[in-house]
RNA sequence: GCCGUCGUAGCUCAGUCUGGUAGAGCCCCCGGCUGUUAACCGGGUGGUCUCCGGUUCGAAUCCGGACGACGGCGCCA
């Protein structure tokens, strides 16, 4: 088959090459014959289209490799392209030739699959039009966090994966061995992160966390991508700006860029256009007075969980923010509320539609003596941490940041039941293959 | 960590209560059909009933155990 003009999918789709003779490639999604006629439809990375191949307008070997190709079969199409309101999407090709590049074997994902299947062939399933479009969205979100952050003058600095200690207590880490001693997998940049913000002052990086949390839930993930930001002379109202800032930044690139992908998802444009600063802002114990009056009584002190978060965003169209917690269960390096001992400067940023919290941050506690006090009460060795300690010993100022969970948001985004779905190939406890 | 559901053909499932030769649809193969839209019509191939043990003349089915997966809660981003 002599090569003719190649051009992709998601252009003809435009209406760009109507009448002219091109040349496309990709894989076969369905195919059906109808006597001396074989619809092939075609998917590439940017579309599907309907390819009508006539017996006696193609060559005999060309019209039987048509009728053999299954389902996956990559090929190559050479016709003209047709307007024509019987094909699906409007638009098809009538073919002058077909070559099969390779003829697929049984593909083994077909109508009705179940959710435990898919994620036995998710290296197969990853060629979804669903898939395509969240991986899409995904790569928009991604730039759009990195586009946000350095045109804020954050410079991005790169912590270690692997570590001697965490950051949130020592039982959820992923242990390795490390040329015979104990090491472990990073759950979050915390530590470094402080020793970076007073030689760089405005910092962020995306990039893997670890958690070996045996949590079954539909936005948990033992492998996720974590942005993460921290800012030197500043405090918890300047880093919650930042995160409604990205937030908001990312909404609008998605719904700017990608609006076919968002609508196929069930967003719409508008509703991310929509999700600007400022968010609707409470605290902790403004948290506790709403669910009250909502019917949900919480005892001060407990976390918000699950039915408090969703009780919480019922009815927003944005998400929201909860500033103020009670110290207690909350990490030893987050900064008192110097107007209420109790509390301590932190927020979480919380996604409605059961994605809950998309952001944790605060502002971080200076004092050297305060924050070794801390490490014990949570059964923690401060000599472990020696090295961190020393951020607050060699010119401690007030600093803060947060960490933004890149699925929870893409979860929240592209409105999917599970967060899974936001990356191609999810780690949850059950799972780490394909 | 806790609670629940499930495991039968490549896929989706019925059959299990009440033990007696392993079933359907789809996929695939063969045949038909010149505009199909998850095409349709006719025929055919395809099984370690998750695994181990027990009861029984006989177990997919009853009993015991193991393994695996999915869903919900907790923990978190």
């Amino acid at each position: 088959m002599r090569r003719g003009f190649m051009v992709s999918i998601g252009d003809i789709l435009k209406g760009r090459h109507v009448g002219e003779t091109v040349e496309l490639r990709g894989w076969i999604y369905r195919t059906r014959t109808v006597g001396g006629k074989a619809f092939v439809v075609v998917r590439d990375s940017t579309g599907i289209i309907q390819a009508t191949i006539s017996k006696d307008a193609v060559p005999p070997e060309a019209f039987a490799a048509a009728e053999k190709a299954l389902i996956e079969s990559a090929v190559e199409v050479k016709g003209t392209v047709t307007k024509d309101k019987r094909a699906p999407g409007g638009y098809e090709l009538r073919a002058t030739d077909l070559r099969v590049v390779h003829f697929a074997e049984k593909f083994p994902i077909q109508e009705d699959p179940s959710e435990e299947f898919l994620l036995d062939v998710r290296h197969l399933w990853v060629r979804s039009q669903r898939m395509t479009a969240i991986f899409r969205i995904r790569h928009t979100a991604f730039a759009a966090v990195h586009e946000y952050f350095r045109g804020q003058g954050f410079w991005e600095v790169h912590p270690p994966m692997i570590t001697s200690a965490g950051s949130e207590g020592g039982t959820t880490l992923f242990e390795l061995e490390y040329f015979g001693r104990k090491a472990h997998l990073t759950q979050s940049w915390q530590l470094y992160a402080e020793a970076l913000v007073l030689a760089m002052e405005r910092i962020y990086y995306i990039g893997p966390s670890f958690r070996a949390e045996k949590s079954r839930t539909t936005r948990h993930l033992t492998e996720y991508w974590h942005a993460e930001m921290e800012q030197a002379w500043a405090g918890m109202d300047e880093v919650i700006k930042h995160a409604e800032g990205v937030i908001s930044h990312a909404c609008q690139r998605v719904a700017e860029e990608r609006p076919e992908d968002v609508v196929a998802l069930g967003r719409t444009p508008e509703f991310l256009k929509a999700v600007k600063p400022p968010f609707e802002r409470l605290t902790y114990d403004e948290a506790l007075k709403q669910l009250k009056a909502k019917g949900v009584d919480l005892e001060w002190g407990k976390d918000l969980r699950t039915l408090e978060e969703r009780a919480l965003t019922e009815g927003t169209t944005k998400p929201i923010v909860v500033t103020h917690y009670p110290r207690v269960t909350q990490a030893f390096y987050k900064a008192r509320d110097p107007k209420h001992p109790d509390l301590v400067l932190a927020f979480d940023v919380i996604g409605g539609d059961g994605v809950g919290e998309i952001v944790g941050g605060s502002e971080r506690e200076t004092d050297l003596e305060t924050i070794q006090k801390g490490l014990k009460e949570q059964g923690e060795d401060p000599k472990a941490y020696d090295w961190y300690l020393d951020s607050r010993r060699y010119g401690s100022v007030q600093h803060a940041g947060f960490g933004m969970g890149m699925e929870r948001l893409i979860q929240w985004i592209c409105k999917l039941d599970h967060i899974r779905d936001a990356v191609p190939f999810p780690r949850t406890p059950a799972r780490f293959a394909p």
